[in-house]
DNA sequence: ACCGTAATATTGTATTACAATATTGTCGAA
DNA sequence: TTCGACAATATTGTAATACAATATTACGGT
């Protein structure tokens, strides 16, 4: 499990898997306290509008405020959370406009990763692509949703890979955080269920034709799809609300 | 002398400028730090590489740890510098690789703002587009390539407002930052600066046209072209460098 | 010249303190 | 009672200090 340092022989420049790096896991407590606050906000135990109290979190988390409060920087960086100046962190909730602008955006960026796998990536990463998709139609019929998500963010990882674009996959990851809970809500309807499958597999084909623009158009249709069926009903929602 | 006022974030709905809210400028310690260094790496006062210093920056700033360690948090969450565990913040430098990646999803970016802008945006904004056009092209002439650089935020800025997506907006914002070196090291050949006027133009006329796909071509094509103009100098340096 | 080890520097984290600001509660007057 | 002024309280913003963990450098012996 874990590998032997070989000194700082760090020359990682393809990362293969089988790296002899020590594996020290998320070496700082600001990271882990990060990691922590960041699942609970997607979790929603931290409900979209609650004011966080930094010394509740210290206690909550058993690190120092120092700690505390740097953490707090990247989420807030992350827009999980909105800092209010002397009234402290809040967090976020998403208005009906900004998931609209979210959706626009991932359409536009998960279209670029799919043109780019379609033009770079190796045999085996669209074997890969093709043996996932089986996975995710599996995890569908079992409707273990959160499973669903798990799958699909490794589909996507696949696609990021193929597509060697590091910043676009940070993009794409980063929106992802923010509609995570849309996107559990998404597939909550088994006909939406479907639908997903199928977009998938036109995604595939393209990927097995090497067609950058099938592909692309797969993508965005793919966001698109999603987004019509999420975004009428979080507009409910917010009126309901009023 | 330059007001540049990203101070927090960009929540602003609408942002009237009329607005009765109380104009605390830039209200923390931290956010002045964060702007501060950020401008400095910038400028390259701070070259990339360049490992830096907490307590040295704590004299320079004049605040605490504390202040500039959020503030680097904050910078780190932009790729602006890079935190190696237990040697510090190190200047992010620009590979390119990288750069490439940034131009690549920077047109897909600008491609969707612009394609937004012809839908959404308000006569007067493109009146306003056509006004700051010309700027452009007065400003060009004069050879001062940071006043070029600032009249052309201000003309993403129009458009950005245009295409009401605030997240759009910002993701630009932030990936303009990390190239902002290349850009102005592009606009110093007299041919590139030439061009780019006639690329401005063409965006003014599909967004005259009010045509979506030709102004997100144009707009794609504006950042391809910048795009080849700089990213092989930038290969040339690095081989040099080797 | 090489290796191991001590000395040093710097970050990671915790703790304490206090000023600035926001929120809440209290009391008196109309 | 209702309202407003003002005090009491809570929380953040910032600073200062301390120490452990780790990386770098210097040194000294072989």
């Amino acid at each position: 499990m874990m590998s032997i340092e070989l000194g700082h022989g760090f020359s990682s420049k393809k990362a293969k898997e089988d790296s002899l790096l020590v594996r020290r896991e998320s070496s700082t407590l600001r990271q882990q306290a990060t990691d922590i606050l960041r699942q609970a906000i997607i979790d929603q135990r931290f409900p979209p509008g609650k004011h966080l109290v930094e010394r509740e979190l210290c206690e909550l988390l058993g690190v120092s405020r120092t700690s505390v409060r740097e953490a707090l920087r990247h989420l807030e960086s992350e827009h999980l959370i909105r800092m209010v100046p002397h009234k402290g962190p809040v967090v976020a909730s998403l208005t009906a406009t900004e998931a609209r602008n979210i959706y626009e955006v991932r359409a536009a960026l998960e279209g670029l990763a799919g043109q780019l796998f379609a033009t770079h990536a190796t045999d085996a990463q669209v074997d890969e692509l093709v043996r996932i998709s089986k996975e995710i139609t599996k995890r569908v019929k079992s409707g273990d949703f959160d499973a669903v998500l798990e799958i699909k963010s490794r589909f996507y990882d696949v696609i990021f890979a193929g597509a060697q674009n590091d910043m676009l996959a940070h993009m794409i990851h980063s929106l992802n955080t923010r509609v995570w809970i849309l996107r559990r809500m998404s597939l909550m309807s088994s006909e939406r269920s479907k639908k997903m499958i199928a977009e998938v597999q036109s995604i595939i084909k393209a990927a097995q034709a090497r067609d950058p623009v099938g592909m692309k158009e797969a993508c965005i249709w793919h966001v698109k799809s999603a987004s019509e069926v999420v975004l009428p009903k979080l507009d409910e929602m917010e009126n309901a609300g009023t």
